[in-house]
DNA sequence: ATCGTTGCAAACGTTTTGCATAAGG
DNA sequence: CCTTATGCAAAACGTTTGCAACGAT
């Protein structure tokens, strides 16, 4: 028993690091003879002004639009999107289909509830679940790299507002 | 710290249930005014010949093509698929950015190890994430449906023949 | 006779690709 | 210079939809 997560109630707290995510980008970068480009740096800064979970297309769709300064073409967002996975600053997992990101890299370790009516993502964090997590992985003879918890449910306003503006639910 | 996880090297075991998959059906179909096809019947007959986890593609594949007798679209399947689960019949998680079903009718309730280099799904049940689940839930008051819990990583045979045959490793 | 179901074709939303041009090291 | 990165357009991928014909109840 003991305690099993700690209290989730606030929001979670960033967590030192030796490096900025900009320093750990260029050292990643450097280390595989990749560039450092105008979209990539822009694309970096806009990421780690966001401390909530997004999507591909929410955060392509707050960015400038074909013709402003900065733009930054689909493609590039999803390729480097997909760089920042492998430097270890984002962290992507699944849901509804699409793939979701959010901050890796100076951020505590922490899982999920999904609201299947709000499609609201609430994190908690659970020192409980990693030792779990690796007590199995170790009776398997298996390499843990990383893993996702996501509990899935309807969150506490959505059950009392019930009858009223319900979406959709669909998980 | 009290037995986690029951032994996961045997394969689950089926459990005991009041009525089989196809009297379970039949019964929710009725509640919904559903009508039971050949199609259908044909799909649950397949579907539950099975006792691994498979996606739509896979499952289309194996199924008797355009002409053939028993031929089931491509759109059907989708169709059925979703109304297994809305059974209680098939449990569906994402994975690589596809569903994947397995069955979730008179089978235990387990959780995966995920292997990103061979892709293999392997399972293991525990008690202890179930109850960790509902605590979690609970101290948010959150009422918890269904979870996933994937534990990504390398197994132990790949993690051997490291530099012979891999494969891309994509997670 | 209803009304859910099927197959087809075509659409969908997300992500990826080929390729010519641009630009970082 | 050399090679990676970009933007564009188009493709790819898994999945869903509109619709007319079909078939279960």
């Amino acid at each position: 028993m003991s305690n099993p997560s700690k209290n989730e109630s606030e929001p979670l707290q960033a967590v030192e690091v030796s490096m900025t995510p900009l320093q750990r980008y260029e050292e990643f970068l450097q280390a595989r003879g990749l560039r450092n480009t105008s979209q990539k740096k822009f694309l970096l800064e806009q990421v780690f002004n966001r401390h909530e979970h997004f999507d591909a297309d929410l955060l392509i769709e707050q960015l400038p639009s074909r013709g402003s300064t900065n733009y930054v073409s689909r493609p590039t967002v999803y390729r480097t999107l997909k760089e920042f996975v492998d430097a270890g600053l984002l962290h992507r997992f699944e849901l509804d289909g699409r793939s979701m990101y959010e901050l890796n890299y100076g951020y505590p370790e922490h899982d999920h509830l999904y609201c299947t009516k709000c499609r609201q993502l609430i994190e908690f964090t659970s020192d409980e679940i990693v030792r779990l997590r690796d007590e199995v992985a170790r009776s398997h003879r298996f390499r843990v790299k990383d893993h996702r918890f996501i509990i899935q449910g309807v969150c506490d306003q959505c059950a009392k507002k019930r009858s009223l503006g319900r979406r959709q639910d669909r998980v």
